[in-house]
DNA sequence: CTCAGTGGTAAGTAAGTACTTACTTTGCGG
DNA sequence: CCGCAAAGTAAGTACTTACTTACCACTGAG
């Protein structure tokens, strides 16, 4: 079935020792072993990197990775560790306070959309481990989940809350409004990533893909005033369980 | 750093020699051991799975998973040929082309949604098959996007653009709307196969979830009428590209 | 200089790994 | 019942893997 495969094991980038080979300080090694450590796990997974790889890839032999991390396991833990808690833009309260006081839709949402293809452009690594760690049910997905998902949840829900009890927002559960609006994110940043890194199917700038997904949030895409009624089927939101002024 | 970890290796479900030890003909043992391929690959991804372990749950000895793939990685391409080929559902023409002659916006996106929710749904292993694909550069992952992914994005980029062109939707790069709205499933189904299978976050019926992104796709959530400025920062759609009649 | 400590290695080892070979069992048409 | 092909296996092979051991080389304080 299909021509024959053969996993591309993709070449290698050449061995990393550019001045990396001079001798080092512990400190330096670790960090640096680290370091490649996880491109290549974020290029083939766990199970798909052996130790060796990482050794050549960071210029010394496989003992020294031995040295400084005692098993394969414990350097995964502490790249997971190390990505996760190195809390950079890990926290979504603080990119969003001023607006969220404000209660200016626009910017929570789009600052929040924002911040987050920023993140994933400029460190694509992190969604592959997240991915690979999620899939091989590694603990440290969990803890993601919990740590940062979980919150995000609760921080926009509780914001949508309001804002229909404001009445400026129309009666849906508020986690299925996160959730459209996460999935619209994470899903294009999948697609930059994973799928489609050269932009084949949508080639737009990181500030501009903020701003349409909040907007088709906010106000959808359809022109059909309130009334024009185009089908029967379309407009009978309050059926839904959404309900709408006008 | 963070406790001792060992990954879990599932226990690996008890050997499945149900009556399957009992001799089978050589097509039956063939799509046996692919199926318990299928269940162990989606699990542990090609590097994480061994060729014993597939035996074990087949209940045979390895060699015959040799009879019947000449390698690994022949095994692993038939799976993927096999979910991605064995077209039930695989064609996303068939499934809206009602809806899309009738210009029935409502029904062309629910039942779209509709279609892949439950797809993911009862088949999860799927999604998960094709993310460690993906991740690991399979060139399969690439078929599947060439030959699904692509032409979704086509078919609703064609019919969106018809429906601007009858000015009955917002003016908008239709890719950003088809890769919204597509990103609210995918990211929806992920969510619900991989990183909240217990539904902490969101539990909704595949019938209310697609109802609600093809609202929100289509209308948005803000209840503010066309006036009503908010923040002065709301509502300056026309500077992002997107146009509206008003 | 010396000599201890640190950064580093060459060359293992035991347990896997994908894949083979040579052999046994089983069912079935004649 | 025979014969024989197809279903199945036990026990390899050649190689890789994670991890060790025993040993070197450089450096800088005394």
């Amino acid at each position: 079935m299909s021509k024959e495969i053969t996993i591309p094991k993709t070449p290698l980038p050449p061995p990393n020792q550019a001045v990396g080979s001079a001798r080092m300080t512990a400190e330096d090694r670790k960090l640096q072993i680290l370091r490649v450590a996880v491109s290549l796990f974020s290029q083939r997974g766990f199970g798909g990197t052996t130790t060796k790889e990482i050794a050549q890839a960071a210029g010394v032999s496989e003992a020294m990775v031995f040295r400084h991390y005692a098993t394969k396991q414990e350097l995964y833990s502490a790249i997971l560790d190390h990505k996760a808690c190195s809390g950079d833009s890990m926290n979504p309260e603080l990119m969003v306070a001023e607006a969220l006081k404000q209660k200016d839709d626009r910017a929570v949402f789009e600052q929040l959309a924002l911040g987050a293809l920023d993140h994933h452009e400029c460190d694509p690594e992190f969604q592959r481990l997240l991915l690979h760690a999620a899939l091989e049910g590694h603990e440290l997905a969990e803890m993601f989940f919990e740590k940062f998902v979980r919150r995000v949840y609760e921080l926009l829900g509780d914001y949508i809350a309001e804002r229909q009890r404001d009445g400026a927002m129309v009666q849906v559960d508020p986690a299925i409004v996160v959730r459209s609006f996460v999935g619209m994110i994470i899903h294009h940043s999948l697609n930059n990533n994973l799928w489609d890194p050269k932009r084949r199917l949508l080639k737009i700038a990181n500030k501009d893909a903020a701003k349409h997904f909040t907007d088709i949030l906010l106000h959808g895409i359809s022109l059909d005033g309130e009334s024009e009624p185009n089908q029967g089927t379309t407009r009978k939101v309050s059926e839904n369980g959404l309900s709408r002024k006008s």
